[in-house]
DNA sequence: ACCCAGGGTGACG
DNA sequence: CGTCACCATGGG
């Protein structure tokens, strides 16, 4: 991986680093296409990416920028030339992994990823989005700049919310979800302290949490505290493990215990290049409903 | 009108 | 422990 540095505001890497499966995969909701490429923002900062020849532009990203706060954000410094040899004896993960080439986990800030997993639940994505979307308008901060973008909320300022604020936002049933796992963390619950923590012990506590169950817990362990062994389990892999890995009637507790044994600590990855390759239409695996069959 | 969406909760056995 | 109706909302 190469990293060059245009001006002071503008940083060119060369990486194996696909926009559009790292920001569509579903495991963040705050990047969105723009002019091109999709701007966004994460850790009190706003940043436009772009893909030019093969090459990703970010800016506005000076040295430091990069080096203090996006390459870790990216998770760039990850070696997925070995993650790929780990699970080449797999080919439905190898097929998800060319179909995805380029997809990278995140390291998203574990509030705002808790708070929008427990959005997702029940949900669909683009009404996640809007839903997110509200939230940080009126919650959070406006962050200095050309563009209009804003901070996610504090744990504080959801703390502080009331019911009908949230659902004016469109969380639905979610409200009270929101505001009791916001009380919490703002109560002193140390979400960073889960990083360090044995998976299973991290899983258990997140679980404690209003509105958070095994999959959000195993999403904010994975695409915020480098847990990468969780392997979180919605409708669509559950349906990927019982057509290629198991039987129809198989429940989630073996589908865990099959992905853990089968794919170790590079579960969750192996999970997002099926889960993404799935939802695009691979492995012949369908959606549910009237739209998936054109007749 | 019905089903679905990156599920979780509470009640009931 | 396991199962299951229900949950607010918007789009197909």
């Amino acid at each position: 991986m190469t990293v060059e540095h245009i001006d002071d505001k503008t940083i060119l890497i060369s990486a194996d680093f696909s926009l559009k499966h790292t920001f569509e995969c579903g495991q963040a909701f705050r990047w969105l296409p723009h002019e091109g490429g999709y701007l966004g923002a994460a850790r009190g900062r706003t940043l436009f990416l772009i893909e030019r020849e093969g090459q990703i532009e970010m800016s506005p990203c000076t040295r430091e920028d990069y080096e203090s706060v996006w390459k870790d954000y990216f998770g760039l410094s990850r070696d997925y030339g070995k993650i790929r040899e780990a699970l080449a004896f797999d080919t439905h993960v190898m097929a998800g992994m060319e179909y995805a080439r380029g997809l990278r986990i995140l390291n998203q800030e574990p509030f705002e990823t808790l708070i929008s997993f427990i959005i997702s639940a029940n949900n669909n994505v683009k009404r996640i989005q809007g839903i997110i979307e509200k939230m940080c308008i009126r919650f959070g901060e406006r962050i200095p700049g050309w563009q209009e973008l804003y901070t996610f909320p504090k744990p504080e300022a959801l703390a502080c919310a009331t019911v009908p604020e949230l659902e004016a936002c469109g969380a639905g049933y979610r409200a009270p979800y929101v505001i009791g796992t916001a009380r919490v963390v703002y109560d002193g619950f140390d979400l960073e302290a889960l990083r360090c923590m044995a998976y299973a012990k991290a899983k258990k506590l997140l679980m404690g949490l209003p509105g958070v169950g095994p999959k959000v817990a195993d999403c904010v362990l994975l695409f915020s505290l480098s847990h990468g062994s969780a392997f979180p389990i919605d409708v669509w892999v559950a349906r990927i493990m019982k057509a290629l890995y198991l039987n129809e009637g198989v429940k989630k507790r073996e589908m865990e215990n099959f992905a853990r044994e089968r794919f170790g600590e590079h579960a969750g990855i192996a999970q997002q290049w099926l889960f993404h390759y799935a939802r695009g239409g691979g492995l012949g695996i369908g959606r549910r409903g009237r739209q998936s069959e054109p007749s």
